[in-house]
DNA sequence: AAATTGATTTACGTTAACGTTAGGGTTAGG
DNA sequence: CCTAACCCTAACGTTAACGTAAATCAATTT
């Protein structure tokens, strides 16, 4: 749907499709205070700033993310900060996550090398099977 | 410590500190089957072997693995797996992790992006501050 | 008009991964 | 002999992130 501004407009359960979740998920969110709806009535109108919000919170959490952690990534990304101190505690805050994504990666390779090692014994052996049954 | 065979040994305190973790938690790992040290009566003594599986244990958990994903990875590993059915079963497995792991490289490099926007706007407002400040 | 569909709130239930407390045993040092 | 610093088991408590059920309301569809 669109709204009086002609932006496009979501129902909950069209997002919850869309992301393969439920609806009480996004009400959830909501309860943390990671996204904040217009309301038409009761129902829930989600415009499009609302589902970028959502896929980015999706995405925390594959990441390993806490509902809290990323809710802190908003307010941090969202503030106005002006004084010194805000942006320095900005600052400090990026380079903390940028360490633990490093740090995933790093994980990543090494789960990575294992994998291929695990695939390559797989399939040394399937080929001997093969080679015996025929 | 060593053992009759010369190998280091370490006890769950020792794993806890080196780790960074609590015996409770390795003792826990233990209950889900992921570590089964030898015993001394009822103390539990771990091996090099057992040191390395706590820290796949804590690299996969950093990858938000959950324990169960793990055990299974375990015995995806150790089991020499023989018939083709296994084997391939094996592969599937591998395939599905290696999925989750690109969609976890897809998901760090934006964020990492992401960061660096919001440093750079850091950055620029911190000078501009400087600058009127003197 | 009745039924289906999708929305709402409220509130209790659930699972994973430990934390915490209670109670007790063993060895090294003072 | 006593205390400190380890170790152990058993069992209940806790938190995050929803799941699920009940009861209700509004808009479509048949």
């Amino acid at each position: 749907m669109t709204n009086q501004n002609n932006e496009l407009t979501y129902s909950i359960g069209e997002l919850a499709k869309e992301f393969d979740i439920t609806p009480r998920s996004i009400r959830f969110y909501e309860e943390q205070d990671l996204l904040s709806p217009e309301r038409t009535g009761q129902t829930r109108i989600y415009c499009n700033k609302d589902r970028v919000r959502l896929k980015l919170i999706l995405r925390g959490k594959r990441l390993g993310f806490s509902l809290a952690e990323i809710k802190n990534l908003f307010e941090l990304y969202d503030s106005n900060a002006n004084s010194m101190l805000q942006l320095e505690a900005m600052l400090q805050m990026t380079e903390q996550k940028r360490a633990i994504l490093r740090q995933q990666l790093d994980d990543i390779q090494m789960l990575m090398n294992e994998l291929d090692e695990v695939e390559k014994r797989c399939r040394d052996e399937l080929a001997d099977l093969q080679k015996r049954g025929s």
